[in-house]
DNA sequence: GTGAAAGCGCTAACAT
DNA sequence: ATGTTAGCGCTTTCAC
């Protein structure tokens, strides 16, 4: 047995050919002869010979791999990636997610920094997951999910987060509540801007004017959404509900309210947006926008697909529609004494379901 | 602007130096002036050249970047991912996934295929995720999580599948129920072997033969699942209750149950193996032994990353416990009309409470 | 039909 | 302190 990996070196060597020829049989090219063919084939096998992708990209600049550039690892990505894993499937390309590396290390910048690493080499296009800034790059087909703000011209993959904001308030309206507090999210995405735009339809709808104390930036980030869910839970007026930019900030929320010693949805209630599976798992299970996760990814990745085939596709900003899941979090105002009504009981179960379902799709 | 990536070669030229004196400046190696290095700098940063990952770790053979290598983007990996994502937090690495690309082509002997691919460059040590075989490759640190059957040296991360196996099947037997089904998984791993003898434990010590038209295989395939469970449901004395090896199968066992009309749990206990989130989310919830998959992928990194460091750990191998997590699709068994006892009731709460703080952990 | 040689973008010895 | 040279493993002309 040799130290390191097999090389195509050793195929050569081991079936008394040149390296080109045995490079020629890999790729199928022609002007080998059969014998030759099958004598550096059985070596292969023999060898267990595998080309490196790296040395192989380095060189021809074509590799059946698409790029998935993330931040951070954490639920979203998590289940966008179930989406995407199933759009590749017979698709002939293969699956490389990258991990910037936590969610410390300098956010602005990160997909650009790891475009420029594996972009022109390894990877044939990529799909950017909430990116902070991107220079449109012309060197690999690229695909965007939830964006920042601000025309890119980028292809792209969102929902109708304005919608879906609009909906979480407006179910918390329904329930009586007129203190509502928001808790935002990254300022620079996009998606985060219109959730709080829709916070501020609903209300505007109502006649109810917003209160900037309110209103607090939790980033998405652990530390400072829980910072942000305390201010705002220690209120000298408190709001009665919260409505959280995204489930792990309203999971947060959940968790100062439970230190705070404020029952769930007793007197606070509590809306995140994503449906991420954990909001189903916390206590009481979260009241939620679901926006399809996994569809975003599948379509992203369809999207990449459908521009790596040289097919301009005629629809270039895929905007999915969101749908309120009604769970546990979410009740009536204190001090009303109207019950919960039925349809919100019906609505649960219906929701539930689509849920179950956008899960195996 | 030039076309194609920004090489070193154009930094090395608008800044009038040499292309080994940028790399050095890259790699902050010695013998370079300041003033130059300052010059260098200056124009890495106005062209925004990043080192190709691909051409660096070609020639230098050290990348910062743990690969895990996985056959399917599944909830199962979703959730090791999330664990291992935060174990790579502040280590100076990241972390690539490169999945195979589905489930469908050529199953056995993907993680060798791709392990010759990346390995040796690209990634300088690898996680890999329910092996089908592995010949111990000396050319970077490996781990395995939940491995093939049989012993092959690599360190690794599993549970305790024997007792989770045990447990499943005993609650089931508390529950009254004598006519268990196993609807067992793919044979060449381990974790469900020992599932199954774990199932067979459990039987025995309660002094019940084991039926082998009770045993059907589902592979953790879809399709095979999906028949296993409807030959199980269709026996003419069919079981009245069913261990399924993981919770997909048991999800599907539920689907098929749904599509025959059998109701879960009145006529019906299914209990599954994993505790993925799509667990809770189906209906009715699942009934399933957690096994704590984010941990595991925790441990992985954090093993891999100890054998990085160069440091032999002293344990190679990380068995964690499982836990039973009760939910509402197993209930006492047909005919018996002993009422859920008031401790499974209890260890529900408990047991979902640990899920959600694992959740977080 | 086959091999020699150049080069992808980079780093590491070795000169200067 | 800087540049020159030689590859890493592979693909691709272009001779033979």
């Amino acid at each position: 047995m040799r130290r390191g990996r097999t090389t195509i070196q050793d195929v050569a060597q081991q079936a008394g050919v040149s390296v080109a020829t045995v490079s020629k049989v890999i790729n199928a090219r022609y002007g080998v002869a059969a014998a030759t063919a099958a004598k550096v084939q059985a070596v292969i096998e023999e060898l267990g010979y595998e080309s490196s992708l790296v040395a192989r990209s380095l060189r021809s600049h074509r590799t059946g791999v698409i790029g998935i550039l993330v931040a951070e690892l954490e639920p979203f990505t998590a289940e966008l990636l179930k989406g995407a894993g199933r759009a590749v499937e017979g698709s002939g390309y293969e699956l490389m997610v990258y991990a910037a590396g936590g969610p410390g290390i300098e956010r602005v910048g990160w997909e650009r920094r790891n475009l420029s690493r594996l972009g022109g080499t390894l990877i044939d296009g990529a799909i950017l997951v909430a990116p902070t800034v991107v220079t449109p790059d012309d060197t690999i087909p690229l695909v965007a999910v939830d964006p920042h703000r601000g025309r890119s011209g980028l292809p792209m993959v969102n929902s109708d987060n304005r919608a879906g904001g609009r909906a979480a308030t407006e179910h918390l309206l329904a329930l009586g509540h007129r203190r509502i507090g928001f808790l935002a999210g990254r300022p620079d995405l996009e998606s985060a801007e219109q959730r709080e735009a829709g916070y501020r339809d609903a209300l505007a709808a109502h006649g109810i004017p917003v209160d900037p104390a309110l209103i607090e930036v939790g980033g998405y980030e652990q530390e400072r959404a829980e910072r942000a869910a305390r201010a705002l839970l220690t209120l000298p007026d408190r709001p009665t509900a919260v409505f959280a930019a995204n489930d792990r900030s309203a999971i947060e929320t959940l968790e100062i309210a439970r230190t705070l010693g404020i029952s769930v949805p007793g007197e606070l209630s509590v809306v995140g947006f994503d449906n991420i599976p954990e909001s189903v798992m916390c206590h009481p299970p979260l009241t939620t926008v679901d926006q399809f996760i996994q569809h975003m990814g599948f379509d992203a990745v369809e999207l990449l697909l459908r521009m790596l085939a040289g097919k301009t596709p005629e629809q270039t900003h895929l905007t999915r529609p969101t749908t309120l899941v009604v769970r546990q979090s979410s009740g009536t105002a204190p001090g009303r004494r109207a019950p919960r009504p039925a349809k919100v009981a019906a609505a649960r179960s219906r929701t539930t379901a689509t849920v179950a379902r956008a899960a195996r799709a």
